[in-house]
This record gives structure tokens, C-alpha cells and sequence, in this order.
DNA sequence: GCGACAG
DNA sequence: ATCTTGTCGC
């Protein structure tokens, strides 16, 4: 795969995306992605949380080397077989997918959450921590408020304040979802910290995960995929 | 042409 | 993303 094909191929797969309107039924847990690097090594981690308890129910990780650069516009090319690893390794399909980054709003429309979602036909959506496309106004300082990030005349996001005296997060739907479903949802995910608990545990264990497999043993129970 | 640019 | 120390505030 090379950069130059990459952008083809998501306006290849943009018409499969599915946006309906606000109404997405919550389910009982939902899953955190994130990938962590050391050099050309990624360690994924796929996290189940409770969405009423905000506990980690269950963490699968994949690692392996990774061969697409980071590019702006095309990270998921970078980070979706990997994340696609980990998420096979759950004990049960997600209802509802929340990736490290960006969906909608993207130069193209179909950031790594969209991509993910249309390739696996799961409800998803992108928490990401600082901006890239759209602009957006002033948020008032309460947890909870939000302003609308427009990028070409098209609401494509919005910047949302999880947490009071905080920067805010910027939330954009992916596939099967709403953004207004996903700002509520960025804002009861995030109790006690500004980045919502699903990303914030895939990021931890990410981390941790690859920190384990620098330390101990390249072989034996930590020899890749793994 | 130049700078900016999710992670 | 990753490289890196101290520092301010609850």
C-alpha cells in the first residue's frame, strides 16, 4: 500500500458510510482504541468498558511492526491492522467502537474512526486531543458545553469540554452514529478526566503493553503477534 | 510558492 | 507519536 493509493481508496469506501439521525441506543459497554509506538513497533489495545460503572471489563492488545508512515489525512492506514488485531481478540464484538483520532472530520470526510467502522460495519466515532479540520468558537467554561467545529461550510465535529477548566476534546461521528449521540456520549464517558475513559484505558494499556514487551523476554509468551 | 498538518 | 523537568493546583 503507498500514500498515493491511500486517499483513492478512502473515497472508495466513503459512500459506505452510514449517518442517521440522533437516536443511538447506548449499549451496556462500549470499546477504547489507541496504538502505541517504539520506533517502527506498535502494540494496539482494544478496552471494554462499562458505560455505567466507567470500569474496564475486559483489554485484548495485537503488536507486531508497522510499515505505513504517519501521514496527516491517512493514519488509518497506519493504525487499522493492528487495532483490527486487537479488536479480534475480545471475547465478544463491540456494540460501539471509540478511536484515538479523528472520523468525520477529515480533509476527505473518513478519518480513522469512519474507516474502521465502515470496515467492520460498527456504530464508531473519533475523541481526539488536539485540532486538525474545522474551526470553532469560543466554549464556555462548564463541563459539558460545546461548539460546533465547521470546516468548507459543513459542521463536521465539535470541540466539547468534558471536564471544567480543561481544553476540550474534539469529537467527530464515524459511522452509524450521530454526533449529537457522540457528544453526550464524550461527556458521560469522561467522569473524572478529560479524555473519555475508553481512549484514556486503550492509551494506559497501549502503554503498558509495550513497555512489557521492551523489558521482558522478545520470545516465549511475548513473541509476536502478541 | 509556503506553511500547516489526527497520531 | 516520541523526546523530557520542573511546576502549579486540588
Amino acid at each position: 500500500m503507498l500514500p498515493s493509493e491511500a486517499a483513492a481508496i478512502q473515497e472508495a469506501l466513503r459512500p459506505r458510510l452510514i449517518l442517521p439521525p440522533p437516536g443511538f441506543e447506548v449499549p451496556p459497554t462500549v470499546v477504547g482504541l489507541d496504538v502505541t509506538y517504539k520506533d517502527s513497533f506498535g502494540v494496539a489495545a482494544a478496552v471494554v468498558i462499562d458505560v455505567a460503572t466507567l470500569s474496564v471489563v475486559e483489554v485484548a492488545t495485537a503488536s507486531g511492526p508497522v510499515s505505513f508512515p504517519y501521514v496527516p489525512g491517512l493514519l488509518a492506514f497506519r493504525e487499522i491492522p493492528l487495532l483490527q488485531d486487537a479488536l479480534a481478540r475480545l471475547s465478544s464484538p463491540p456494540s460501539l467502537i471509540i478511536c484515538d483520532g479523528y472520523g468525520l472530520a477529515h480533509p476527505r470526510r473518513f478519518g480513522l474512526a469512519s474507516h474502521l467502522g465502515v470496515l467492520l460495519d460498527l456504530p464508531s466515532f473519533g475523541i481526539a486531543k488536539t485540532p486538525y479540520v474545522g474551526a470553532f468558537s469560543d466554549i464556555p467554561d462548564a463541563r459539558g458545553s460545546w461548539s460546533d467545529m465547521v470546516d468548507d461550510g459543513e459542521v463536521v465535529g465539535r470541540a466539547v469540554r468534558t471536564q471544567k477548566g480543561v481544553k476540550p476534546v474534539f469529537v467527530s461521528a464515524g459511522h452509524r452514529i450521530a454526533l449529537e449521540d457522540c457528544t453526550s456520549l464524550a461527556v458521560r464517558l469522561s467522569a473524572r478526566y478529560r479524555i473519555p475513559e475508553p481512549t484514556r484505558q486503550a492509551d494506559i494499556h497501549s502503554r503498558r503493553r509495550l513497555a512489557q514487551w521492551q523489558h521482558g523476554p522478545h520470545g516465549g509468551q511475548f513473541a509476536a503477534p502478541g
